[in-house]
DNA sequence: ATTACAATTTAGTTTAGACTAAATTTTATT
DNA sequence: AATAAAATTTAGTCTAAACTAAATTGTAAT
């Protein structure tokens, strides 16, 4: 009784877009973030809410039931674990895992993934800072805050990035920002509205967007 | 354009059908080898000679371009692989790899099966002593012959077994049969055609069909 | 050379998942 | 409260890949 491709895509899409968890998310919010019809994703809901992984009222949209959470967040869990490998083990950038990551996290085997979770070391974190929920589905919160609410001389360290897009990833691995920098708000330049920050004493420019994506903790 | 799911299980399975390479394999022994019916077997044909994977001719049956000998050499190549990562780095069995290589031999990128080429460290052969093709798609042929074709006295080294179902696998795990394993034959049951072989001065009994599908490297 | 049987193909359905266009419901605005 | 706009659903199609049943072709046996 396996589900397919496209029904653990939609579950998780609808993880992705509740929050708060439980929060009812619309046709068009799934269809957009899916890249498809709002009609295929009415067709969908139907689906999934017959086979109780959603509630789903029309016009009103959907949320996850328990069983809905739970595969949704096992499909996080392995999505991570492998995006782990595919740096640790491989030597993959992070920007070149998630969409592999995309494909590996649908093998279907509860034993495989243990084995891959204890082969990594339990790993709590997957290479762009997002925590990978445990076998029962728990995972660590940490409290951390996008880098443009930092005011000027505020500092910490990069502890998470949104967004997998290959691109924005790479724009931050030239500019020297990682997993682990240490960051030092400078301001926003008046003008132009980027931010300052620096890094081990070089002064750098971010835009607006792209600093609102990289995730700080504070020191 | 990357190929479904379904036109790579096709053309693996004429792959492995075609022996000698080059010949035509029938729509039904196809049929047979994935569990389908032999209608559902000529449409993908069609489609697969459409797209130049194949040379089919009607009620003769089909056989591989360069092309789709190349794509299919790929897939056991990937299988392959994943297997010998499945049992030297997570540390499962040789019967429990098969089911999950199927799955993860389709997945896509070119980098990722390099990257896991290099930290296997090159293997030239899997867990079942299947050679692994290297990215240009050559492999290493050895000499070797079933088990059953031994004659008294001869003895040799397990270095293959044929048949990836877990229960014959199992089966020889008990009986203490692997890969290297030293084995020396004794000759057959005149009553039962059972087929006698020691293993480390301990004796026991394989049927015929068991010790046909054991490849022996003579010594 | 017929004929019977086996192998294969064709024809017609089915299911999953997508699509567009049209209809309906909700929401926002006056 | 009425109506325009936005969101959502319904209706009808399409493609991939499977199926069964019927028709066709190939092969083996007399």
């Amino acid at each position: 009784m396996g589900l397919t491709y496209a029904e653990e895509n939609y579950l998780k899409a609808i993880l992705r877009l509740s929050s708060p968890p439980d929060m009812m998310v619309s046709t068009n919010a799934i269809a957009a973030h899916l890249e498809t019809s709002a009609a295929s994703v009415t067709d969908m809901l139907k689906k999934l809410a017959e086979k109780e992984f959603i509630v789903y009222q029309r016009y009103k949209g959907a949320s996850l039931t328990d069983q809905g959470t739970r595969i949704a967040t096992m499909l996080i869990r392995k999505h991570r674990l492998w995006e782990v490998f595919l740096v640790q083990s491989l030597g993959m950038t992070w920007d070149e895992v998630h969409e592999i990551a995309e494909e590996l996290e649908h093998i279907q085997s509860d034993l495989l993934i243990e084995k891959l979770d204890s082969f990594l070391g339990f790993p709590k974190f997957d290479p762009h800072g997002d925590p990978i929920p445990n076998a029962q589905g728990k995972y660590t919160l940490r409290s951390q805050l996008p880098l443009s609410d930092l005011k000027p001389d505020q500092e910490g360290i990069v502890i998470a990035v949104r967004e997998s897009d290959p691109s924005f990833l790479r724009h931050l691995t030239e500019k020297g920002v990682n997993l682990g920098t240490h960051i030092t708000m400078n301001g926003t330049d008046a003008y132009d509205q980027t931010i300052l920050v620096s890094i081990e004493e070089k002064q750098l420019n971010l835009t607006g967007k792209v600093a609102q994506n990289i995730y700080i903790k504070l020191i």
